[in-house]
DNA sequence: TGTACATCAGTGAACGCGCGTTCACTGATGTAC
DNA sequence: TGTACATCAGTGAACGCGCGTTCACTGATGTAC
């Protein structure tokens, strides 16, 4: 049986989101190219006709990546003048891109990926320093402007966001999807609030 | 060249021993017969002398791990009538404990772990959430202590205080080990004390 | 509008590599007599 | 104390499987004349 025939802007496209469901439901582990060429309903050695291979696909998932942080950051610093509200905008952005790409913590956080392609290494280290240093500088203005206590280290703050949102990640995770991402989102949010609003 | 013979129980530990040290190297993925008897100074066929397979070994690195995390709480929950000095003690044991094996989170958040052998994540699941029931219990008694504030769901603080560890070994393994994790675990328990003490 | 040709997405067979595991065997060590 | 035998940790060759990738080919589609 031959699969029909489509221009290779569509495979790509189709390929790319076939990787991403893929990583989602069994990790990289789980993107090998006879699966994926099943799920686009072709050939395996056809994957080669819209990408060079299997390196290029999850380089090409990273970039995406890396651009809807990149956007999810620029929102919410251009968003209010209140530091706090933007850091709320920035966790809600965040979590509306992990419900529509749940693959992607398994992605960022499989160490297959580290070592099998070192420098997609390099890129993860550097989606996640450049997203530090984003919610760090808000976090910064935050103190500035009151709505945030600073008597502890903004680069701390920061940590303890990211810290909220992987152990969020991670329960979800490990419940196998049946805690609501949206309800975790919301203690988060309370918790770091109470936390580190003002005494 | 033939290894010298030597008695079962002294390899079993060797390769115990070896397996974690690939692990902390490069991973689940660095785990593998060739190289671990490398390591040993036995031929790879060798191994199966000492243990059933692969999934033996890993099998029991976990188990070690189950009782390390026990003995962890347990020594905590025995130690000081303040809940507060309890979970600083539980932090300096766990920060001990990784820095002692620390490929223990590489193994624990390897992606591979559940995908290749689903019974070990299951034992993996059971690790964590035991960890994570106790130290919620402590902290429930923190807060009827007064040591902790009262105005967030312990299940909460549990998350935080776990989190903050996640994020904390999450920026060792990303800076390639350069980070002092001494420092990061002090660094960790003034911001949870900082955030969690009574207003 | 029809014909000739280039382009290009598809196919299936095969290759090469890594890796876990098996198996027949060897030679040293410990034990029974 | 010496000899015969069982046990057991070592060896190396080979197997089987998964998986990414290559290659010669086919047939449809779009384009030039």
């Amino acid at each position: 049986m031959t699969a029909e025939k489509r221009a290779t802007e569509f495979r790509q496209e189709q390929i790319v989101s076939m990787a991403m469901a893929l990583i989602e439901q069994n990790g990289l582990r789980g993107l090998n190219m006879a699966a994926l060429a099943r799920q686009v309903g072709i050939v395996p050695s056809a994957l080669y006709r819209h990408y060079k291979g299997k390196r290029e696909i999850v380089g090409i998932i990273l970039d995406r990546l890396k651009e809807m942080m990149h956007s999810n950051l620029k929102t919410a610093r251009g968003d209010s003048p209140d530091p706090c509200a933007r850091l709320k905008l920035l966790l809600d952005r965040h979590f509306a891109m992990l419900r529509m790409s749940p693959g992607i913590p398994r992605l960022v956080f499989s160490d297959d990926l580290g070592s099998r392609y070192p420098s997609q290494r390099v890129k993860v280290l550097g989606i996640l320093v450049e997203f530090m240093g984003g919610v760090e500088s808000i976090v910064r203005e935050g103190q500035a402007s009151g709505c945030l206590r600073a008597d502890i280290q903004a680069a701390a703050i920061a940590r303890l966001y990211l810290g909220l949102i992987q152990s969020s990640s991670l329960m979800w995770y490990l419940s196998g999807g049946r805690i609501d991402p949206e309800q975790g989102k919301e203690e988060v949010w309370r918790v770091f609030e109470k936390a580190l609003k003002p005494g």
